[in-house]
DNA sequence: ATAAATACTTTGACAAGACTAAAAAATAAT
DNA sequence: ATTATTTTTTAGTCTTGTCAAAGTATTTAT
């Protein structure tokens, strides 16, 4: 009776769970059409991910593959979630994948919006040995490149009071700490723009006729964005600025 | 017709070139079983592979798996050889994972005896990008942790004039360059006794009838180590010392 | 209330990689 | 030179992960 852990770990699994998490924090129960778009494999295929997860795959063509215990909740037709077990999987996965972009940004010179690709490749074959080395190496970083929070070893994740940018008081200042948007060509223009984390902003205009919000930052630069991006932009109140 | 690019380069396909130009550099024609013991797979899954990359596919059950050209020349039951385009190949990966290990050794603190399995793991998901930043960061280094010669972008190989520690004439001093075996329990005790890449060490005593050398570290440690192990050890030879 | 549209599941298939068993070729021994 | 042994190859099978197509359930709109 071989005990080789964590061999149900396999590359799918371990996307799946991180994409359920990931679409989770928006809708409380997850479709499988929704996983199966996010993971770019046909629903069909969602479906045996989902089923053999949650503990119920006899009848299936997967062989035995056994996982130790169920990692979802799932009723057919209804939709899954991950249970206690499966999140604390879920954000082990997203540990090291954020710790992967960190280290990617801070060692290697990887703009923010040229993440995805690498850190995809590399997220699955990071040991355990290496994830220590690499928080240890970042001083423990508690968010990513994109101001995602960096879950710990025990699964709590940091967190700070966040606000949209879009619904700030005209005339606040805050400061950028994370970016919602994933697309490339988003990021690489708020970078542009001079929008980048932890940079101190303050809302000079709110423009309802055209959906835009007009920001200063530093004294003389005055930059106009969308609405639209704006809200995915999430900043921390602060009280002076300049 | 698509033209994504090294969809070919899977993990075995690469692991066997690899290992295939290793071999090579020992005995000029490598037999099926040889391949078969390094790569821990068995004889027949070696024959496929060997089919595969000598362009001969068709008949078996591999699919398609269209090479671009043939990797390797072969004459049944009579060896396998890397051609030019494998050699590149080859060479390609064995750069790749030699900078992985040096990257380990320098940024993570991996101690040389304990690279391999992160090594395995990494260098197939690292990048051509993520590779050029690697050499970047570490300066572009020549060798890797175990003084092996990291081929170049363009398949240059940086070589030293090398002698073994078992054949250096009694009283000269050298430095260490590289330690050819792989095992985690020699390189331990090798650094144990501070045998350790760069370190300078003089030729003191052959013992012809136990087989052992002694070597002077410094000018006061002396250590005793087997013939054997002393013939992985290769050194540059060095004029004067201490 | 029922037809149409949408969402989900089942079935069957395929590809890559690896294995076992048995046949064929090459090498060694008598 | 013939037989025995070893090595290599062939043939067939299994596992994991993927998809397409067709069938079933649920929801929506009229």
């Amino acid at each position: 009776m071989k005990t080789e852990p964590d061999s149900w770990r396999t590359r799918s699994v371990e996307d799946f769970l991180k994409t359920l998490y990931l679409l989770q924090q928006q809708h409380p129960s997850v479709t499988t059409n929704q996983l199966a778009h996010a993971l770019h494999i046909a629903p069909a295929s969602t479906t045996d991910m989902i089923q053999r997860l949650a503990g119920l795959a006899e009848a299936n063509n997967s062989g035995e593959f056994s996982i130790p215990e169920p990692l979802v909740d799932y009723r057919r037709y209804r939709g899954v979630r991950l249970n206690a077990a499966g999140e604390r999987v879920a954000l082990s996965v997203l540990r090291r994948r954020r710790l992967i972009e960190q280290l990617l940004c801070r060692f290697f010179g990887y703009r923010w919006d040229e993440l995805d690709d690498d850190a995809d490749r590399l997220e699955h074959a990071v040991s355990v040995r290496l994830e220590q080395r690499i928080a240890a190496l970042l001083g423990y970083p508690e968010f990513d490149p994109h101001g995602d929070p960096i879950p710990t070893e025990t699964g709590d994740i940091p967190s700070e009071a966040l606000v949209s940018l879009a619904a700030l008081p005209v005339g606040q200042a805050a400061i950028i700490r994370r970016v919602d948007d994933q697309t490339p060509e988003v990021l690489r223009s708020l970078a542009n723009l001079g929008l980048v984390l932890e940079r101190a902003v303050r809302l000079r205009e709110r423009n309802e006729l055209n959906d835009t919000l007009t920001v200063e930052l530093g004294t003389w630069q005055v930059e106009t964005i969308s609405l639209r991006v704006a809200q995915t932009i999430a900043v921390k109140r602060f009280p002076t600025y300049e």
